[in-house]
DNA sequence: CAAATAACTGACTAATGGGTCTGTTTTTCG
DNA sequence: CGAAAAACAGACCCATTAGTCAGTTATTTG
C-alpha cells in the first residue's frame, strides 16, 4: 500500500491524459505512444507501472470514471429532499457541463460501452457495473420519493430509472452536434413535463 | 449510370460485409483485410471499386445505412393514422428487432455518430443528416398530431422530438447489456407514461 | 557514502494498418 | 475469334501498433 509518491504521481498523470485522449478519440484509436507523447514519457515508463494497455484502462475506469459518475450522476440524488427535484438539478448540472465543454465527445460511459460492447467482456463487467450503481441509485431515490408522498405510488421505479438513464444517454449524444444548448433546454423542459406525469397530484384543497 | 451487374453485385456484398463488421466492432477498429477475408476477396478488388477506406463507409452510409433508418424509423411515422400510436408502434416494433438479435450492438446510427465525432467532420456531415432527417419526421408527426386533435395544442413539438430521440439512443444502448426484453417492457411503459401527458384529455362526458 | 531498488530511456520486434502497383484472369463487344 | 476493357490477385511499401528488454538515471535506505 505503501506506493511511493513519485510513483503514484506519474501514474496519476498517465492516467489523466489517458482518460482524455481515450474520450476524445476512442479507446482502439488511441495509442500507447499517443499517452507518451503527450507526456515526453517512454514506452519502459508506461510498462513499468501497468502490465497493458488493457490493464491501464481498467484502473483508468476504477480510479477516474467512477469517481465522475459518482460525482455527477450519483451523489447529487443520494440526498432526502424533494426526489424529482434532485434529479431534475442533477441532470440539469450534468448537461450544463456538456454545454459548456467547448469540445463535447458525449457520454464517456456510453461512449465506451458502445467501443467496447461485444469486443471485450472483462471491460464491459466494468462498465455495466457502474451502469447498475446508477441505476439503483436511481430506483432507490424513486421509491424514497413514493414513500415520502411526493411520488405517485403508483408508479414502476424501475421503469422510471431505466427511462431516465435511456433519456441521459442520448441526450447526451444528441448534443455532441450544433445547438447543445437548445436541445438541452427542449430535454429538461420534457423531462418536468414527464414527471409531472408520475409525481402525485397537489389536490387542490 | 449503366454500371456493370458484376460491378453492382461485388460493391454491394462489399458494402453489407463492411456494414455488418463496421457494426461489430467499430470502423476503426475493422480493417479492409479483415472485410476481403470475409469476402474471399484481394485488396486489388477493393480499390478497384473504392477509393478509400473512407469513401467506402460514406458509400455504406448513402447506400444502406440511410435505407435502414428510413425503413425502421421515418416511413412508420409518416402515415395519417393516431400520430402517438405510430410513434409507440415504430418503437416497438425497432426493440422488439433488437431484442431478437442474438448479438446486439446497440443503435447504429449512435454508435457510428459517438465513434466519429470530433474525428472525421466529412463522416458526421453525414450522420448528422439523417438525424436531422429523423428529427423533422418526428416534428411535423407531432405537429400534424397537434392539428388533429389527438396533442394538445400547448406541447413543443421540437422538444417532444428531441425528448423522443434522446430516449430512443438512450435505450439502444442500455439493450445492448443483460435482459434487454424487460428494459424494453419497461421503456414503453414509460414512453406510454409519457404520452399521456402531451395528449389531449379526453374530458369525460 | 555506497549499495540496492525504483523509475525510467529508447532501440527493437513482430504484427497489422491503409494504400499502391504490376500483372493475370474474366467479360464484353465488334 | 480476338482485342480492349473490366474485374480481380497478391506481393510490396511504409507507417503504426502493443509489447519487450538491456541498459541508464534517480531515489532510498542502511
Amino acid at each position: 500500500m505503501e506506493k511511493s509518491l513519485k510513483r503514484m504521481t506519474t501514474m496519476n498523470r498517465m492516467q489523466v491524459t489517458g482518460l482524455e485522449l481515450f474520450y476524445k478519440n476512442g479507446y482502439y484509436n488511441t495509442s500507447v505512444d499517443d499517452i507518451l507523447k503527450e507526456l515526453s514519457l517512454s514506452k519502459g515508463a508506461f510498462y513499468y507501472h501497468f502490465d497493458s494497455k488493457e490493464d491501464f484502462f481498467v484502473q483508468i475506469i476504477q480510479n477516474l470514471l467512477v469517481r465522475k459518475i459518482y460525482s455527477s450522476l450519483i451523489e447529487p440524488i443520494e440526498g432526502h429532499e424533494h426526489t424529482l427535484d434532485l434529479i431534475i438539478n442533477c441532470f440539469e448540472d450534468a448537461l450544463e457541463t456538456a454545454v459548456h465543454n467547448e469540445m463535447d465527445y458525449g457520454f464517456l460511459l456510453s461512449n465506451f460501452i458502445n467501443e467496447f460492447n461485444g469486443r471485450n467482456e472483462e471491460v464491459m463487467k466494468h462498465l455495466n457495473e457502474i451502469l447498475r450503481i446508477w441505476e439503483v441509485t436511481l430506483v432507490s431515490a424513486i421509491q424514497r420519493g413514493k414513500f415520502n408522498g411526493h411520488i405517485d405510488r403508483h408508479v414502476d421505479a424501475e421503469g422510471v430509472a431505466v427511462y431516465l438513464m435511456s433519456s441521459y444517454i442520448g441526450i447526451r449524444t444528441l448534443m455532441v452536434e450544433n445547438t447543445p444548448s437548445a436541445r438541452k433546454y427542449r430535454f429538461m423542459s420534457q423531462l418536468r413535463q414527464y414527471f409531472k406525469s408520475i409525481e402525485v397530484k397537489q389536490s387542490s384543497f
